[in-house]
DNA sequence: TGCGAAAAAGCACGACCGTTCGTTTTAATT
DNA sequence: AATTAAAACGAACGGTCGTGCTTTTTCGCA
């Protein structure tokens, strides 16, 4: 038993340091590049004492995605969950993930983005946990959207799944953008970008032109 | 000397055999995933072996950043650079890059996407050529979307490097849903996305809005 | 064919990796 | 204060890493 009543046990609580230190380490080196000797340095602890604690590397990995999501979920998702449901959510949900991405991603990077692209070709269990996360936050921006339909703020004929998309890769742009080419205009495309996808899936004419009429089909071989 | 005349000394051409084999490596695995020792036994050749052609694992890692960029531009640039200046090359770049990303780097990876990833934080010579090859690419995508513009093919207002922003994100998102979530309708997508994006910045009294009225301000905090 | 140079191999090094185990210190409960 | 459980430590293990040396094999050319 780690936890009794009220009471936080040493365990547990040595334990959230060791997330939140590992959590500065995997953010720049990313969850592969994290090494339980760095990592127990870095706390002033020995190997074994940190290793203790989650029984494996792999186990210490995953509790960090988890502690990576809850933060992620707790500055961006549960503020703007607040809002009304709609477009004013919908640009909340944005809004603060830019504002995440500023503060905390930019300078330290982001494990999400690390982590997926670590763990894109390496099946077990970390790249399981990763995905489930991935697809979890996903969900909440596509709900997100499909309420700004049924509201009217989104065109009917604005496809969620696209939308996301898009937003998605407004934000890996700008994780790109930022940190390894150092633009800090990186960070108003992004602002224009979203203002631009909103505004198109907007309005009706031009959300059904963009599925009816497809412009490239050249290809150059 | 490694090249005397029209031969092709023994040096180059296991070189060669060295850097093909490691690309399939470190598109799965990244640049920091590739080691000498399992590149070694990929070749069936020693790890001392291998090493002595580059001197360093860094000088490696470079040699196999600018031989990943060389094949892109060859099947991705170099296509699209014979057709007429203005939006069909634009469409070309794109859709070569399209038809790469679909038949080489979803099943194995992409060197320029990990390798932005891992060495966003880590300073010295392979970051900085990175970062060049990195800027090289998107400036030709910038110079052809100019051209656009140009031709009249864009509208006036269209700002390149907002554009190129954009592009760059609807492949990075593609990358992600497709190789960590394998969803196989990312491609679909980050087609359907380009003609938006294309039709979008075409007409003029829309690239127009675009830039006056911005939508986002509001923050939930 | 023989000779010099280039290429590859073999071996060893120090460093770090995740993990295990036995011991010691610290915390919690009676 | 005594007893038990939890937590942290320290040393060691087998492995792999990049890299430096020396030796052997192979290649290229006169």
């Amino acid at each position: 038993m780690t936890k009794i009543g009220n009471h936080i046990s040493k365990g547990s609580q040595t334990r959230s340091a060791i997330l939140d230190a590992a959590l500065g380490i995997a953010s720049r080196d990313g969850l592969e590049g994290l090494s339980i000797g760095m990592l127990a340095d870095a706390l002033g602890m020995s190997k074994s004492g940190v290793f203790a604690h989650f029984g494996s590397r792999e186990e210490l990995q995953i509790a960090l995605i988890n502690e990576y999501a809850r933060r992620f979920l707790e500055t961006v998702f549960h503020p703007a969950i607040k809002l009304p449901r709609g477009l004013p959510r919908l640009q909340a949900m944005f809004e603060n993930w830019l504002h995440r991405v500023q503060t905390i991603e930019i300078p330290n990077g982001c494990v999400f983005i690390s982590g997926a692209v670590e763990f894109d070709d390496r099946p077990g269990p970390v790249r399981d946990r990763m995905v489930e996360v991935n697809r979890g936050w996903q969900g909440e921006m596509r709900k997100a959207a499909r309420q700004a339909i049924d509201c009217g703020h989104l065109a009917p004929g604005c496809d969620p799944e696209q939308l996301v998309f898009e937003l998605y890769g407004v934000m890996l742009a700008l994780h790109h953008d930022a940190r390894l080419l150092r633009d800090s205009r990186a960070v108003e495309r992004a602002r224009r970008a979203f203002d631009r996808i909103a505004a198109f899936y907007a309005t009706e004419p031009l959300a059904a032109r963009a599925a009816s009429g497809r412009m490239t089909e050249t290809i150059a071989a």
